[in-house]
DNA sequence: TTAAGCTAGATGACATGTCAAGCAGATCTG
DNA sequence: CAGATCTGCTTGACATGTCATCTAGCTTAA
């Protein structure tokens, strides 16, 4: 459990617990949350030696005709603390999915290059990947239940900032 | 983005890419669960200097009147892979959170134990918890919408299974 | 132009998670 | 009852994330 229903151990207060029914519901987000990563890790792992995290990146790369990015701004698209790609990109590099470049604007500056083992591993990953997707998620649900999540993760990522 | 549109630099194959609107609903899962998860682990380490998964953890403990359990209950409890409690169970215990006693029955067995620090801490830390989970997705979503959730939580985790 | 302050990234220390291997105590079977 | 096997748990190696800090290159304004 993640967190408390009423008239136990802990003090009452202005605290208002969650009620059975969101207890149940809270407990299943934490579990398919957790367990749905763990297997798109899982699966990415076994198909191309990747993980999740590495697929979102050669994802970004890929979207962009010229295969590389600022760091700040791949950094901004992924959502991710500017150290942790800096962290991971170096893992990366080591690997030889993407190298880093110096940047001609701006002497701070970094780009990180899709290389053509990169381009070559994302392009096998890919396909696998989202029939995983699709067949964990998207064919499991219906379509009003698809667009009732859609306005879910709307709210509570509003809710969030 | 986490997944292909059709159309792109990808052989197509007998692939079923996700479509714009798939697209979108699944970058926003992905963004809406790190940053929930990311918020939630920031509030606790704030208020009492715990971690979601200790918070976790000390729950499950004090869900059971004698404040012990088994590791391999404690780990199904949690959906967790068993080393990975029996590595945390040692971080808890050296901040005195938890304790390993032996087990009587099965001399194999060992117990894991709430101290007396680790009540203290975990009653301290679950009013502001329950709160943040509350205000963050409770009070952002009708009450057709946790139902709907609570459907989908359910589909795709028996999916997974 | 030059010192103060800002910005882009990298890095070190440390918490966390996974996988594979190890080990000792049960259990089973001939 | 002895060896084979299974079980419960721990451990080591290593990938990943976070936070705080550091460095070097920009920008600004007196």
């Amino acid at each position: 459990m993640s967190s408390r229903s009423g008239g136990d151990a802990f003090p009452a207060g202005p605290v208002r617990w969650l009620d059975e029914r969101e207890q149940r519901v809270w407990r299943r987000y934490l579990l398919m949350t957790s367990q749905l990563t763990a297997q798109m890790n899982r699966q990415l792992a076994a198909d191309a030696g990747l993980s999740l995290a590495d697929y979102e990146v050669l994802v970004r790369l890929t979207d962009v005709p010229t295969g590389r990015l600022r760091v700040t701004r791949l950094a901004r698209e992924l959502s991710w603390e500017q150290s942790r790609l800096s962290h991971h990109v170096s893992r990366m590099a080591r690997r030889g999915l993407v190298a880093r470049e110096e940047c001609a604007d701006d002497g701070r500056g970094a780009l990180v290059v899709l290389t053509e083992h990169g381009r070559a591993t994302i392009e096998h990953a890919a396909p696998a990947h989202v029939a995983f997707v699709r067949a964990s998620v998207f064919d499991a649900l219906t379509d009003a239940q698809v667009d009732t999540l859609d306005a879910i993760l709307g709210s509570v990522l509003s809710g969030l900032r």
